[in-house]
DNA sequence: GGCTAATCAGTAGTAACAAC
DNA sequence: GTTGTTACTACTGATTAGCC
């Protein structure tokens, strides 16, 4: 079925499908509302399905690089960043977010994987007596946990497309 | 070898390039941290970021009994509050001023995001009572045994980490 | 100074895809 | 089925603009 929701269409975001909403196109005359909309407002580039961006290799080096440097950029550098390697800023946003969450997911328990569910939440926290960081000014965070050296999975993926991006040419002119 | 004797550029970095481990950027450059922040961000420039702080569920607690009685506290109120959670003044502040938004927004319309469908907004339900207190609150000296129920989210995210900041006995004096 | 409303941005959870 | 990774969403902390 093919009720989604309109407004992020025609808000131009992310022209997004729900979850679990799908598009069965059954022939080449089966519009959705959101191609309907499409139709109407003209520029609304929906998409039918997620794109799962594939990294080349010298895209996640760039971005592994810069993770161990900082891993949680501000929006100048995520723009730099999304730059040097020719992705977009919100791939290299999502991508950095990710990480952080694999790294925090990571670290702590990195056994030899067996197949069980682990679940290492690390939920304790039971009682710390709060001390939150109370940094209200301009600090860093500092990394949090222990920053291992990064052994994440992280694996690339053969990617099909070759991406010819300026990658080497405006790093650093000094 | 990188090194670099302006360490003191970025703060509190806690993610090691320990062992004078470089890592390379592009083709032929090698960085460490410190020179590579120093290119990106032209010097030695304190990165202004936002630190989001994530409360412990004591903390939590704390502030959530207080906003069943006291939804506004005034400027002592905010700062009594501040040294039992052990948050700062301004993070306590802005909590109560995210809180009274959230009631605002969520009187009346609970949304839940388990499964599609049910979009209710028929709301009421201004109240609170009921709940029978699961939060485990141990150990806050001076705080209100009554914390009662909240009908938002409000979910605790439990910090993996323990942050030892050497706040114990510089507490804002009054 | 304080407040509200709007906005920005980060985290946790999860679905969607891909490979094993 | 499981594991890994990208993309998305909901929630929420932090910031800003405007007002009192």
């Amino acid at each position: 079925m093919c009720s989604l929701s309109s407004i992020n269409c025609i808000k131009g975001l992310g022209s997004q499908l729900s979850t679990g909403e799908e598009f069965s196109l059954t022939d080449n005359r089966l519009l959705c509302k959101q191609h309907y909309l499409e139709l109407i407002h003209g520029q609304c580039k929906a998409k039918t399905k997620r794109v799962r961006t594939t990294f080349a290799e010298e895209q996640l080096s760039v971005l592994q690089a810069h993770f161990q440097i900082d891993s949680n950029p501000d929006g100048a550098d995520l723009e730099k960043i999304a730059n040097i390697t020719g992705l977009s800023k919100r791939v290299t946003q999502v991508w950095f977010q990710n990480s952080r969450a694999r790294q925090k997911k990571y670290q702590g328990s990195k056994k030899s994987r067996a197949s069980g569910g682990g679940n290492d939440r690390s939920g304790s926290a039971t009682n710390n007596s709060g001390r939150s960081s109370t940094t209200t000014m301009e600090s860093i965070p500092g990394s949090p946990g222990c920053d291992d050296g990064m052994m994440f999975p992280t694996s690339v993926t053969t990617s099909a497309d070759d991406i010819d991006k300026p990658m080497d040419s405006m790093m650093f002119s000094e």
